[in-house]
RNA sequence: GCGUCGGUGGUAGAGUGGUCAAUUACAUCAGACUGUAAAUCUGACGCCUUCGGGCUACGCAGGUUCAAAUCCUGCCCGGCGCA
């Protein structure tokens, strides 16, 4: 893998640039479709082309479960196995340890309001993942049965599941998890990239795959600082030659912090590697993040929501079920020029949905992605035309102001 | 015509003297969703409300009772059986 990075915008973190892999080139800041199990929910391979992605990623745990790892393998990686012949990325299981752990069956979501109250973690009952220092414990959601991950046997799943870059195993802690316990999981996270990093050169000799590790810290300043200087630092460890490849930065955060917490994080780490901000993908937050110097993003709020009726417009979100848009002739949107809207109507979409036709997740989903995939696309040619900030001033204004 | 079973909120279908404005499901109306436990989840769903409550309701009309969707009588309607 080579990042080279083509033009900064002045005054900000923010940079446009290309990063080379084995299976092709991503122009970044790119947006990074979530292909969890190897599929785009709701997408074949020939449409997530035409959508004109760059680069899917999969999910180590769930690869794992399911259809295991060395059926991955034989396939010749999640890629060949899928279809899909560019770039590729995988998670490595540790987001995970926060949605089947400590957000399990609870409401919280690692994107927290900017109030939700520091919560009692010491429960764990009912939970699906148990956290320890050596690595975590799951009980599989599909049948019941455990498996523990470490960082090593994390990097040999991804190692197997063959994509172009992989992410070091850490933790997600929740977001209105205790500072003490924030801290504590950071150094645990850092212990585990160390880990990840040796795996890694162990296994790939020849440099196959790129490694990220992955900043963690919450919403607190001093550790989101503390965990992208030891990492960053990682890089020209003499133990560890090879250093990190790019670096992701985790979850948790509050909802304002997302663009304060990702600069201080940036400012920090090495700028000559990519950086990926791990499972955002709202309008406004993909603008902050650029902004404030990401690359890459990935998120499954396009598909996600796009199977549940909402869709993104210029004007904001709609909810394409609302009993307005049943006889709705219009596309969901006039000028766009996604297939969905090239062919079909709101009223069509709208029936599809109550009719529970899984085709409507198929169109819904083409829409957001389509959606998502320009406006990144757009705030990467501002950067070069240097209106970075006219571009996101009209968009926004436009988006939110019903907000 | 006789006998018999039944008629409950948009639909299906619980309830069978008070704790019933009435379980539940579906439909409907909204909302949520940010490294996918998610084609999922949450709320509302007779009318009015100063959110305390008030009013009208379980085919229709009477009646019994302190109290009826629930018991009785008549009528109307439907299924089934016999003529």
């Amino acid at each position: 893998m080579k990042f080279s990075i083509e033009k900064k915008l002045e005054g900000t973190l923010a940079r446009a640039g290309t990063i080379e892999t084995q299976n092709g080139v991503i122009e970044t800041p790119a947006f990074v479709v979530v292909g969890t199990k190897a599929t785009v929910k709701a997408l074949t391979a020939e449409q997530i082309r035409s959508l004109g992605a760059q680069v899917v990623l999969a999910n180590t745990y769930h690869l794992y479960l399911q259809p295991g790892t060395d059926i991955v393998e034989k396939a010749g990686g999640f890629g060949k196995f899928m279809d899909w012949h560019g770039p590729t990325m995988t998670d490595s299981g540790g987001f995970q340890a926060f949605s089947l752990g400590a957000a399990f069956g609870s409401a919280v979501s690692k994107v927290a309001s900017a109030d939700a109250p520091v919560e009692d973690i010491s429960s764990t009952a009912g939970q699906l993942a148990k956290v320890t220092d050596e690595g975590v414990t799951f009980k599989s959601h599909i049948d019941g049965s455990t498996h523990f991950f470490t960082p090593e046997s994390s990097m040999e799943a991804q190692w197997k599941i063959g994509a172009d870059m992989i992410f070091a195993f850490d933790e997600c802690t929740s977001p209105t998890a205790p500072y003490e316990y924030q801290k504590k999981s950071l150094d645990r996270t850092y212990e585990w990239a160390k880990r990840c990093l040796a795996k890694h050169n162990e296994l790939d000799s020849e440099k196959k795959q790129a490694l990220f590790a992955v900043i963690q810290g919450g919403r607190h300043q001093d550790l989101r600082e503390e965990a992208a200087k030891t990492l960053g630092a990682l890089a020209s460890s003499p133990e560890l030659a090879e250093g990190f490849d790019g670096y992701g930065i985790g979850g948790s955060f509050t909802k304002d912090d997302i663009a304060t917490a990702v600069s201080w994080v940036n400012k920090i780490l090495p700028e000559e590697k990519p950086r990926h901000l791990l499972g955002i993908g709202e309008p406004r937050d993909l603008f902050d993040a650029v902004e404030a110097g990401c690359d890459l993003f990935d998120c499954i709020a396009p598909t996600r929501m796009g199977r549940h009726g909402t869709l993104h417009t210029h004007d904001g979100r709609l909810n394409i079920r609302n009993a307005k848009f049943v006889d709705d002739f219009t596309p969901i949107e006039n000028d766009c020029s996604c297939y969905t809207c090239a062919h079909h109507s709101r009223a069509y979409i709208a029936h599809l949905f109550r009719a529970d036709e899984m085709t409507a997740a198929t169109l819904a989903s083409i829409h957001n992605i389509h959606f998502i995939l320009r406006l990144v696309e757009k705030m990467r040619q501002s950067i070069f035309d240097g209106d970075f900030f006219e571009f996101k001033k009209d968009f926004c204004s436009r988006y939110y102001k019903e907000v």
